[in-house]
DNA sequence: AAAAACATTTGCCATTTGGCAAAAAGCGAT
DNA sequence: ATCGCTTTTTGCCAAATGGCAAATGTTTTT
């Protein structure tokens, strides 16, 4: 919860009433590897703080290919913008530990804490604009060099992710990747 | 003007009165082709709101290529996120039309409306979100398909965009696209 | 320990895309 | 119509990546 708190501050201000409502709202989840956090085409139930663990964010296109579009990693809020369904899946690449808030808890403290959405609000651009750097980046260069800056921008999960997962991220096939690997070291 | 309202409207309410006063904050801008709306390293001096025409958002990578990330056509709003120097620029690929607000203007309206900053951040929100969908179909697909969903996605824009900037924003060569072209008619 | 299931690497060859330069086409100014 | 300039198309060949299947390595189950 610490973590969450620390995470928050960086954001924005919050007194020790606050800080403490808001450890009220919260609930730890564990999830095993390989589960979901969210389901495609069902309401994301809720939002939830990553402490520990890969995420990895994932659909299916039109031909079935399963394709990976994203990862998160130790201390990311994810949240969904709207109350939509989700159009694509959360699973857990390792095992996971969340500070989880329902849908209800999280609109309460958005009514109670008078700044809780922008804050809410600067993180989510923040992330926007880091997801839109990394994924735009990747255009335009080759496999190599896109495993080169994956490496930069997932520091420390390129060996807890499988090889499977990350070409896909990298929009290459594993062989590729794995031939990609050898070359580099 | 009235475009902008209306497109406003697509996102909350509005009265005859903050009409008025959104009215009286704006001017209009005439860029001709080819110049810049933002340049990299300084400043975004206004918003605006595209009213007529296409802007592309570029940059320069470390090889000192030029990148164009993005394509913007009409009833878009043109907005930073925060107050930072632009790292990209913003280039009129045709002769365009805007409406812009000084930003002393905007944070005047920002004050006074109550919604303001709330309508602002869904249309923002709204247009991260189909950025992400747009650039982050592209990975994972060859070069055909890639033309093929850029026509979808920007429709009656190829042929007013030049094939270089087009063969860019896809990662592809000039003549690699001049081929998918043929192939495809 | 062996078997089964799964993940990664490798070989072989086909296909796609890039690099470079020249040709062709388009366009504006004269 | 012609010249000069820019954009687009082509040809040729090299390099990168894909597709498929077999081999190898790893992990889990029995």
């Amino acid at each position: 919860m610490k973590e969450f708190i620390k995470y928050l501050l960086q954001f924005g201000n919050l007194n020790q009433q606050q800080i403490h409502l808001i450890s009220s709202k919260a609930a730890e989840l564990e999830l095993p590897k390989d589960e979901y956090f969210w389901e495609a085409g069902k309401m994301p139930k809720h939002i939830g703080f990553l402490v520990n663990g890969i995420i990895r964010v994932a659909y299916y296109d039109n031909k079935g290919e399963e394709i990976t579009k994203y990862f998160f990693d130790e201390n990311h809020l994810i949240k969904d913008w709207d109350n939509f369904e989700a159009t694509f899946y959360l699973q857990a690449v390792t095992d996971c530990k969340f500070i989880t808030f329902t849908r209800k808890n999280w609109k309460e403290l958005s009514d109670t804490i008078l700044d809780w959405d922008k804050m809410i609000n600067k993180i989510m651009n923040k992330h926007h604009m880091e997801k839109l750097d990394k994924i735009g980046a990747m255009i335009s260069q080759d496999a190599t060099t896109r495993y080169l800056e994956f490496l930069e921008n997932f520091p420390n999960m390129a060996n807890r992710i499988p090889l499977s997962y990350i070409a896909s991220y990298l929009g290459i096939t594993q062989s590729s990747l794995s031939r990609i690997r050898k070359n580099i070291v």
